[in-house]
DNA sequence: GGAAATTAATTTCATATGAAATTATATCAA
DNA sequence: TTGATATAATTTCATATGAAATTAATTTCC
């Protein structure tokens, strides 16, 4: 990275006030430690609890409300990349969580299940996830709640519109 | 990952209301789509204009106000890590955007200021990202902007102090 | 029917990341 | 002093990540 620039500048030339400008209130910046603070707090639950990373957490997840779907189904459902949902299959079928069987009809198409091991693993979590999510709100009303995500709505589809 | 499981399930009792956990609502879930978003639009402009990556970005954005600073103060300023910041470093002296001079009373410590080309893309990007930053928050007025932030901020402490 | 295009999933490869170890200097305490 | 401890910054190493290539099966269209 930062490899010579493209644009033209003599590098003597101070224009605007950019002097001013500060990290600590940009607001991508903010949305970052925002993320990162939330991202750790989960993490904590998952992880040391029963030795899952995020991607196999996220795909349990799905798959413990979905019960049987291909591996395209999950990344469709978890907005994760097609390599991260191949291998957090490939962990928790190693660790005895997830069964997949070719389907009959569609030879490529893996369909992929739960096995009782890994359903009693999900239903261990979800009541510790959801006392996280209730930790992470604590002290903010019904509405502000409400309020939050309809913000942050807003605001991710400004980014989307903007990506193309 | 998914190592063996520590806590002791039988596989067959099914208990809660796990069945009905959606992914989709989940508030941690949630924020991280958010930020994803967000994110991926900021980097289209300081990535493919300067050929900068997020902690070059970043880093610069600290020295373009402060001046000059050693790599901790800008681990302190930044919310990185020490090798994250010294990376960062590294890429932009090799780019030219960045002096290193070591202090004459601490020899350990190493001064960093930009250097006038280094100013120049500073002061090049810093009306493209607030553009960007305005962009991300049309249609919000100046109180839900305030809100926002202010319940990312409560949302954001709630997390810091269940991680300790 | 069969070549071309499509779709599902995995693997490869090159890069990104961060915890822990390392190097080097500075300060503290006996 | 000098041995122990602390601090600044970098490097190492093991793992994480994702774009692009690969493998394999299916569908489309002539």
């Amino acid at each position: 990275m930062a490899k010579e620039a493209a644009s033209e500048l003599d590098g003597e030339t101070v224009h605007g006030d950019a002097r001013a400008f500060d990290l600590r209130s940009f607001f991508p910046y903010l949305v970052r430690t925002y993320y990162q603070a939330v991202s750790a707090s989960v993490t904590q639950i998952y992880g040391p609890l029963h030795g899952l990373s995020v991607s196999e957490w996220r795909t349990m997840a799905v798959l413990g409300s979905h019960r049987v779907l291909s591996a395209s189904e999950i990344v469709e459902r978890s907005s994760m990349d097609r390599v991260a949902v191949s291998r957090a299959i490939k962990g928790l079928r190693e660790a005895g969580l997830l069964k997949r069987d070719i389907d009959g009809d569609d030879q490529r198409r893996a369909v992929l299940r739960l096995t009782p091991k890994g359903s009693a693993v999900f239903h261990d979590l979800v009541p510790r996830v959801r006392a996280l999510e209730e930790d992470l709100l604590a002290g903010l009303s019904a509405k502000e709640r409400q309020t939050l995500l309809s913000l942050m709505a807003r605001v991710r589809d400004n980014a989307l519109s903007l990506a193309g």
